[in-house]
DNA sequence: GGGGAATATTCCTGTCAAGGAATGTTGTGG
DNA sequence: CCACAACATTCCTTGACAGGAATATTCCCC
């Protein structure tokens, strides 16, 4: 996961996967979209790559580049164990896990307060 | 977001992150937690506070920091536009947008696949 | 108000990664 | 088989960043 946050956390890299979102594209069409140069761009996807967020398909004598979801699948249920944070409809879990603490220090000894 | 990422790249502020949804924690209490130094916790923690990450409540001699939710929130929502590439109830999605490309490139000339 | 706890900041060093330029590789069409 | 097109891979240089040690700051308490 963090591997995934790395390679996102680069401003290219995370051009190219928006990019590739619209779906498979070709390094060089990469490149021209984004004003990136080949090297730069086949070095970025090899890293996409390594992180699994990217896959590759040759044709011919070009390699069309797609899009892997199963690692932004893992941020996104990352994510999901802090959705507390800012998502007001887990207010009740919180009281629920608030009921069930007070519930479990009253069956110990006493409540605290 | 970029900014998130590169927070959240580096091993130790990810961990510092994941204490930190138990609830808010102190510095030092913190550094033993995770096995850090004293001035890299705070090194991390400013990094993770110039991002939004986080957020300080001096109290006495010490400040507490609490992990804010607004990135985690924004990261979330960029990832639900790529839910369609692993969840697979978007797969109705996909099969509308077909449809409407089919569509309209008959609408223009000619269909060509 | 002086000392110590809790934290922040600085300086230094080594490592790693991105960009640029050049070169290597592979497949294809003629 | 050859030349070119599409990529990949090196090499080099430079800048950013993490860790460690030392020092600076801030604030409470006696």
């Amino acid at each position: 996961m963090i591997a995934t946050f790395a390679a996102l956390s680069e401003p290219s890299r995370f051009r190219i996967v928006e990019l590739l979102r619209a779906g498979p594209c070709t390094v060089n069409v990469i490149g021209e979209r984004l004003g990136l140069q080949q090297p730069q761009v086949s070095k970025h996807l090899k890293v996409l790559k390594d992180v699994g967020l990217v896959d590759v398909e040759p044709r011919a004598t070009q390699r069309f580049y797609e899009l892997r979801g199963e690692p932004l699948r893992e941020l996104h249920a990352w994510l999901e164990d802090y959705r507390a944070l800012w998502d007001e409809r887990f207010d009740a879990i919180d009281e629920v896990l608030e009921g069930m603490k007070t519930k479990e220090k009253a069956h110990g000894r006493k409540q605290k307060k």
